[in-house]
This record gives structure tokens, C-alpha cells and sequence, in this order.
DNA sequence: ATGCTATCTGAACGCATGTTCAGTTCAACC
DNA sequence: GGTTGAACTGAACATGCGTTCAGATAGCAT
């Protein structure tokens, strides 16, 4: 048999893309096989090679895939105006969108070592230009004086890590509502990096 | 060949371990052969099985004696008073000794994925007894009207993946100095956990 | 009905894997 | 200096890996 009713590249390639970040995200890239990916498309394991050139080019869209959306959907974000609401916006669009992608960001953030040299650096480049953004934001706090922190980038790595860590725990359904989730984290990145005016929407 | 002039267990033992380690953490679990390892420690393949049961007790034996350390050299610290006293300690101890281990560090947040259900379990319940320790901080702390946490579960987990997300830059001989970093991120723990009295060591 | 072509199968390739074990080697003891 | 036994080798095992490719299949156009 080959080509069911309707079936199409168009069907198969998200259908593998989705099978390798579930599987990879779960198990983790090594320990994943070619033929496991197959077995959940429903497909050969040769068929893949009609979609992707090999193993590792698979795993490295998926992570370049997830960052540029990353980057892109920040970048629709309305602008904000003063660091103190940028920072605001940056917490809340970081939860938001990586509490609904957490198999891409699991990968995105411990794949990297299973990339080879090219892929890497190509990665490596779009995380930076994401942790750029939220160092900008940083920078003209502090020197608008409404943020107190000894060392951007060290903020910045320190409250991306913890808004990104998320990802760990939160369920869908479970006992803290997505909004509120949202808003208790951007307290704390805004309390965390510092001094005057002390926010506290959530009681 | 065999046994080289002092040549025994308690040499070769440890190395295999601290060989499994590096490996581990630089390629992950699943990416490591046996044979690698045995390379490290200068080896044949065979020869870590009179050291090992197997690939799965030696992955599940480091984890566990990382966590056991941690909450030893917890344990072992002198007894602090207060609620921010008792914050500003966790938060050191824990850049502390997570800064000089950055290897286990990563396998025992990494590879849980691979372990087996039994040791999964095992290993899981000595992180929640850490995480307990630093949320009962966060209870007395709201309770005393020191800190301001809508949630201390959240709080808990959001201050870990901070903390700990040290090991993923910071590198001896850097530009920040071993000190600087405990006082920074321990401000930013304390200050993140809210409201009345603001800290500001660093400048 | 016939041919075309995108889609997929199924077998094969060389090689690596975790693990076992009979046999070798050598320091230590009598 | 002969014996013992812990420490290790080296080959073998069944199995699985990523990848290739000739051939089968089936939807579409004619």
C-alpha cells in the first residue's frame, strides 16, 4: 500500500515534526529512534527520509521552528512604554507563550548539546537575541533609575530561568488559573530586579 | 593485563563514576556508551560491569548521592533565625553548592526522563524534600508578614529554577566573582518574595 | 482504461549497543 | 617460589541503530 485517501506531504510532515518534538521532549533526542518516530506517524521508517535529510536536521528545525516563533510573536507584542511595563509585558508574553509550548522549550533548552557546531551557533544566536530584548529592557530601567541591579546580564539569565521554569510544573486544569499564574510571576521579575515603587497586583 | 601496581577497587570505582559524570552531562545519558566510559577511565567495557550492575544504577547512583549531599550539607548548615535570615542562607548555600557542580547539577534536573520508575521515585522524592525546605521559609516568612507570596508553591519552584539556573553561565575566573553572584542572586530571592523591608547588599 | 508520479513499503547495509563470561595477569601472602 | 584470588581482557551474543533504495501502490489526469 502508499498513499492512503488524502494523503499528502502536507499531512505527513507536521505529522512527523509533531511525533519527533513529543518524542524527543519526553525521552530526549538520543534515546529516540527513527523507527519510534514512524511507528506514531503510522508510516515506515524509510518515509521519513522523504521529509527531512536526517535525524539531526529533524531536531534542529524543531528548536530554530520554536525560537523564531518565539521571537516573532514577541515582536507583534503592542509596544509598551517605560521599562517598568515593558518588563511587565516581557513576564507575562514569556509565561503565556512558553506554558502552552512546553515540549518545544523542554528541547530548545536541553537538545542544544546533541546539536553539531553549525546548528548550535545557529540556535545560540536566536536564544541571544531573545535574552538581548529582555536585557534592553533592564538597562533602561536602571538608568531611568526604577530598577536596581548590580549586573543586566546576570538579571536577565536569572529571571528568564525562572520565568522559563514554568514550564516544570504547570498543568492544564490544575489548582492556579493561567492569568493568575501570568501575573504572580511578573511580580516577581518585577520585584526581584528591585527597589523604588513595590508592585503587588495579586493579594 | 591486568592490575597495574596499586591498581584496585576504591581507585577505579570512583573514576568510573566521575568519568560516567562528565559524560553524562556533557552528551547526556542516552548519547553515552559503555565502551566511552570505559575509554575515560582507561578500560575495557567489561570491566565497569565489577563496578556496576548496570548503564541504569550508575546513572540512578549518581543522582542520588548529588541529592543526598545537597540535603546533608543543608542540614548541616548553623541554624538561622527568622524567616529572612533563613531565605538569605538557603538562597546562598544553594548558588553555593550548585555553582561547584554544575555537572550533577545538570544530570539530576536532565535526566530524570531516563530513569526507571523505581529509581525515578526515589530520586523525586529527595528533590521535593529540598523544595520543602525552602517553602517552609516562604510559610513562615508569610506568616511572620515579612515576605508577600500569593502562592508558596509557586513561590518555591520559581526561586529554585532561578537559583539554580546559576550553572548555566557562570564559570570560575569570569567576570563576576564567586561572592558577587551569591549576593546578587540572594538579593533578587529576597526581593522577589516581596513587600516590607527592601535589601540592597550590592550596589 | 491507461499512464504518470507522488507517496510509501520492506528489506538490506554496516556498525554500535548493553551485557556476559571464560580466560589471563599480576600483587600479595605463606 | 608456588599458590591464590581480585582485577581485568577480549571476544562473543542478540538486538537495535540511521540510512538507502529498488519496487509496490494508489490517486489523478488524460
Amino acid at each position: 500500500m502508499a498513499r492512503k485517501t488524502g494523503s499528502h506531504s502536507e499531512i505527513t510532515g507536521p505529522r512527523i515534526r509533531a511525533a519527533a518534538q513529543h518524542l524527543f521532549a519526553r525521552h530526549g533526542y538520543a534515546a529516540v529512534s527513527m523507527r519510534q518516530i514512524a511507528a506514531e506517524v503510522g508510516v515506515q521508517a524509510g518515509a521519513l527520509y522523504l521529509y527531512t535529510p536526517d535525524k539531526q536536521s529533524l531536531l534542529a528545525d524543531l528548536m530554530r521552528d520554536h525560537l523564531e516563533g518565539l521571537l516573532e510573536a514577541f515582536a507583534d507584542l503592542p509596544p509598551a512604554s517605560g521599562p517598568e511595563a515593558r518588563l511587565d509585558q516581557f513576564a507575562r508574553f514569556h509565561i503565556g507563550y512558553h506554558i502552552d509550548r512546553p515540549d518545544a522549550v523542554f528541547i530548545a533548552y536541553m537538545e542544544l548539546r546533541n546539536l553539531e557546531p553549525d546548528n548550535f551557533s545557529a540556535i545560540e544566536a536566536l536564544r541571544r537575541r531573545y535574552e538581548n530584548a529582555l536585557e534592553a529592557i533592564l538597562r533602561d530601567g536602571r538608568a531611568a533609575g526604577v530598577f536596581a541591579v548590580p549586573d543586566t546580564k546576570l538579571a536577565t539569565l536569572a529571571l528568564i530561568a525562572m520565568l522559563t521554569g514554568v514550564t516544570n510544573w504547570y498543568r492544564e486544569g490544575g489548582r492556579l488559573g493561567r492569568a493568575e499564574v501570568e501575573a504572580i510571576y511578573a511580580d516577581m521579575a518585577r520585584n526581584a530586579v528591585g527597589s523604588p515603587a513595590r508592585v503587588q497586583h495579586t493579594a
